[in-house]
RNA sequence: GCCGGGAUAGCUCAGUCGGCAGAGCGAUUCACUCGUAAUGAAUAGGUCCGGGGUUCGAUUCCCCGUCCCGGCUCCA
């Protein structure tokens, strides 16, 4: 190797000699790597521009443009893309960040006048203007000092430097046709030049604050996305328009299932016969579930006084989440009424909608004294709780304010937990599979303390209840991920999320160990030494919120829910009026079977009934004419697949009343 | 809560530069009695989200409120 010979190694284990003062990409061809749309490099494990120097000895690696990271950085240099276009069109902008994020990028703005849908054509127009000028994207490092004088009248910029550790500074120069550089501060990498981009499109504008932080200025944020190929970027926006058509608000309306009348309020639902029928199949399976599984039933009511909330810690740690109280019994005329909206009167008592059911669990546990035989104690409650969640958030049954939790809480000791816990995990494995999400979890977290001063109990009880968690992780075979830190403030937990038909990820079950709630109402069991002890209780949620559950499935199926869960089974449709005695036949021939069938007697005729149960997402349609009749018969004609012609009844009820006991879908 | 955009018939939406409010679908009625994704005709249906203001006159302009949509975590 002569002194200008630098040698370099691939990732596929090649290795290549190239000039000393050689780029990464040149490096890359060297090795043979530089193959399709590689937009950077990564050299001994970083991400880095394709003409970044290398040094002798290098790994290095092709960043592919179709591969996240590759993505990723392309999403960035968009995003600078579009910070230089509004800067070219409204030159008093000051910047802030603009990060890639999943599925795209954004950029945010402080401007005095907040932009439009006008705008933003104008600034896709000045962007593509500028992915045609093919700016090179310049790196160079500077000295903070000398970035705080660049960026001198950029006051986010300046903040962000204020904020960098490093001592050298990285700045990107676009360097346009006239020679002169538009400088976005940035840690890189980027791609080559501007004529990189393949495909890209701006979204929508929408406020966001400085930093996330709701005390800071209001910004002006630029979503967009950006993908390898035109391809890519179609499929994305498929993808959009697909969820859109899925939304749950949208077919909850369409299939009559449930609505959300202004007068009743926000975030609150009124359920409508078909959805109702759909969300009493799945109370219907959590109760038989539960019992099978050796959970009781219990019930307690909306409401309870302050104190209660007191005791368990609510109102110490989660009030903001909580609707305020109603002041009943204030010993005079008055009924009561909410707290605040008359003063003066003598101070009744606080009685507070319940966020949470697990204080009500926790009486029923303390209404006697407990012996050790009686655990592990699972106590279990379709509880429907109210959460004050700030009105921006609320969206449909996702994220409601009022909603009703599969909740149980477990009492049992410590040696209990591990068993527990793995039971609650093979339960919503299985419930999972029953509904629909037959691959099981795609993503187990374990998550652990957060930092000692935001939790309560002891440094022991804390490592006892992680180790039983990992414990029960480990024996139930699941792949898991730590997130560390992001555990209750009262225990570590382990959550679930299923990916749905067109690749969300939704999180459903939680199992939360908690031995700081048995402490504040100084729970007990006697022991076999005839001592008291403390026990410790999990919090567990499969489903979580039934209603956001429902949402999740009614978008997983695109309305088109599997047979059991579905509003009506089959619906007859009799070819003209003087079917409708067969039909009825039919019909009773099935409901006998228990199956929700219906017989179609509108005068519509036979193409637009078929239509409209079709829209309607009806699993089966059973089309009765004379020859039907006369051989007591159907035509089956499936919601997909093909029709069937010249069933008997008797075969299809049996047919349909096990698909609907084995919980199978068309 | 904050920023931006909205709210017109049951639904989807048009419209009124401030002067009696429109379509399609749906509903109802009548006719048709039909063989696998829309039969035809007629009729009904509106506090133009609520309240206040400006005006001879407000669904339209202004203010306040309610509700809805998108966003407010992802560190240059």
């Amino acid at each position: 190797m002569s002194e200008q010979q630098v040698s370099v190694k691939g990732q596929d284990g090649g290795q290549a000699e190239v000039a000393a003062g050689a780029t990464a990409g040149e490096a890359l061809r060297a090795l043979g790597l530089f193959r399709g749309q590689v937009l950077a490099a990564r050299v001994d494990g970083q991400t880095r521009d394709l003409a970044t120097t290398i040094a002798d000895g290098a790994r290095i690696e092709a960043v592919p443009a179709d591969s996240e990271e590759g993505r990723q950085i392309l999403r960035h240099s968009v995003a600078h893309i579009m910070a230089q276009a509004v800067t070219d069109l409204y030159p008093e902008a000051k910047f802030a960040i603009g990060p890639p994020i999943d599925n795209g990028f954004y950029y945010d703005f402080d401007v005095a006048e907040p932009f439009t849908p006008t705008d933003l054509e104008r600034i896709e127009d000045r962007m593509r203007a500028i992915v045609r000028e093919d700016q090179a994207f310049q790196r160079r490092e500077l000295p903070r000092d000398e970035a705080l004088e660049l960026f001198a009248d950029q006051p986010y910029k300046v903040e962000i430097i204020h904020s960098v550790e490093d001592q050298v500074i990285s700045v990107y120069d676009n360097v346009r046709p006239d020679g002169t550089v538009w400088p976005d501060l940035c840690r890189g990498p980027h791609l080559p030049t501007t004529k990189w981009v393949p495909a890209f499109t701006l979204q929508r504008v929408a406020g966001a604050y400085w930093r996330g932080d709701e005390r800071r200025p209001m910004l002006q944020r630029i979503y967009g996305t950006a993908w390898e190929s035109r391809k890519a970027l179609k499929a994305h926006l498929r993808q959009l328009d697909e969820a859109r058509e899925r939304d749950h608000r949208k077919l909850g309306r369409e299939l009559d299932l449930l609505s959300f009348p202004e007068e009743l309020g926000a975030g609150l639902a009124v359920w409508h016969p078909n959805g109702a029928i759909v969300r009493k199949q799945m109370e219907d399976y959590a109760r038989a579930e539960h019992l099978r599984r050796g959970y009781e039933p219990v019930y307690s009511p909306h409401i309870g006084r302050s104190q209660l909330w007191e005791t368990s810690g609510h109102l110490d740690f989660y009030a903001d989440g909580m609707y305020p109280p109603m002041e009943l019994d204030t010993g005079g005329e008055s009924r009561g009424s909410v707290r605040g909206s008359e003063g003066g009167a003598q101070r009744g008592t606080d009685y507070y909608p319940k966020p949470m059911n697990c204080p009500f669990h926790v009486l029923v546990y303390r209404s006697r004294t407990r012996s050790y035989r009686e655990l592990p104690l699972r106590l279990f409650e379709l509880g429907t709780v109210y959460r004050y969640e700030r009105s921006g958030v609320l969206h449909g049954l996702l994220r409601a304010r009022g909603f009703t939790q599969d909740d149980s809480h477990i009492f049992c000791t410590a040696e209990q937990i591990v068993d527990e816990c793995v039971d609650v995990l093979e339960f919503a494995v299985d419930l999972f599979r029953d509904f629909g999400f037959a691959e099981g979890p795609s993503r187990v977290a374990l998550s652990t303390r957060p930092s000692k001063a935001a939790t309560v109990g002891t440094d022991e009880g804390w490592i006892h209840a992680e180790a039983a968690l990992t414990e029960t992780l480990e024996r139930s075979g699941l792949d898991y991920v730590v997130d560390a830190g992001e555990g209750a403030f009262y225990g570590p937990k382990i959550d679930l999320q299923v990916t749905d038909a067109i690749g969300r990820a939704w999180q459903l079950t939680t199992v939360q160990v908690d031995f700081n709630l048995p402490e504040r109402f100084g729970l007990a069991y006697v022991g076999p030494d005839g001592a008291e002890h403390r026990p410790y209780m999990i919090h567990r949620v499969l489903f979580g919120s039934l209603d956001r559950f429902f949402a999740i499935l009614l978008e997983h199926f695109a309305g088109a829910f599997p047979t059991w869960l579905a509003p009506v089974h089959a619906v007859v449709v009799p070819i003209s009026d003087r079917h409708h005695a067969y039909g009825d036949q039919v019909v009773a021939e099935l409901v006998a079977q228990d199956l929700r069938a219906t017989l179609d007697d509108s005068d519509d005729t036979m193409g637009a009934k078929i239509r409209k149960h079709q829209l309607a997402k009806v699993p089966y349609q059973l089309i009765v004419g004379d020859a039907e009749a006369a051989a007591r018969t159907v035509a089956v004609r499936p919601r997909q697949g093909d029709q069937r012609k010249d069933v008997p009844v008797a075969e299809l009820a049996a047919e349909l009343a096990a698909e609907v006991a084995g919980r199978r879908s068309l």
